[in-house]
DNA sequence: AGCATTAATTATCTTTTGTTAATGCACAGC
DNA sequence: GCTGTGCATTAACAAAAGATAATTAATGCT
């Protein structure tokens, strides 16, 4: 799908730079520009939406995935999510810099951007139609069957903002599915 | 942002077939490939799932916008979405297969699709975080205050299934409101 | 370990939504 | 112009979710 050369790679790593954070370390602010993304190589973080002084969660990932406020990121403009780590994380940070110099040097890493681009949209839309086709106790069981991970790793208030509902109501849920 | 040629935009003009179709007519079946997309030069079209037998509308399109199944149109994978013209309505028709020639004859072109899938995925997030973060009498309100011609143009038993929430719930919605 | 803080559950009550059914309206087709 | 069909509204009841508060469980910190 995208075959690179020995050189491309290496410098679509070497774009790359280790970074450990802490637990709960804020990594882009709301309202700020996310000027990196980060590949999770070890840990957990979170996008979420700041109202009336609620955070209300918008996605989770784990190790192997990327997170980063992807329209702010894109397009350099103030974020409306924050993002931050759930769990003391190793990342590894692409700045926006960076990877422009890359796509500038290399052609090739357009493919990169349209691709990620893709995925985020499809992703995304699996999650949007969800919401109008699902009730939320049919959205726990689905994030059950397809992330179960974000059960065990993640509090459950914020949880109970992903699908929608106040953490009382995910408890009562939680009941009437297990019991 | 993306400057063409005038040869450039000859033969992206060219891409696309004017296409006249009726009201309520099938652009594209749920679990087919939408192997076009549309501009709409005049009319009115929706995008929708089916659950249960039920339509579900995830979308609205009205001229000046372009429609498709943007996974599937991408991807050339089964549509999990059907479209449809909501009114009597002349289309501008790209292939993929004309839109893929473009692109390795003019791989400016990619810019096209990176800025589409870009656009698609702004506007997706915005639609899906007022799930998360508003409730169904806010979404309504916001859909006035953004999307009015959706109001005008569309029944309001689809209105009601885009805004996740039952036709007789919408219409509770509308008394509490202008009431 | 002990204390303080935060999270999760349970209870009670209110509000909203879903469901089903009935009514009134509008529009399409004959 | 009539008639039938489908759509929006209203009503009545059931189910679910929000809000608030109290209790219990878990977590963090020194």
């Amino acid at each position: 799908m995208m075959p690179l050369s020995e050189k491309q790679w290496q410098a679509f790593s070497e774009a790359f730079i280790y970074r450990e954070v802490p637990k709960r370390h804020l990594l882009t602010a709301a309202g700020s520009i996310a000027r990196e993304a980060y590949f999770i190589n070890k840990g957990a973080g979170r996008l979420y939406f700041i109202k009336d002084g609620e955070e209300i969660s918008a996605n989770f990932m784990f190790e192997g995935g990327f997170i980063t406020s992807l329209e702010s990121f894109l397009l350099q403009i103030p974020s409306r999510q924050a993002v931050e780590t759930l769990e003391d994380s190793e990342l590894l940070v692409l700045s926006k810099e960076r990877l422009d110099a890359l796509v500038a040097q290399q052609p090739v890493f357009n493919l990169f951007n349209k691709a990620i681009a893709e995925m985020a949209f499809i992703m995304l839309q699996r999650r949007a139609s969800s919401f109008i086709l699902d009730s939320p106790e049919e959205r726990y069981n689905n994030m059950l069957a397809q992330r179960p991970e974000i059960l065990n790793r993640v509090p459950q208030h914020m949880i109970a903002s992903y699908l929608g509902v106040t953490p009382v109501s995910l408890s009562r849920i939680r009941k009437r599915v297990s019991g």
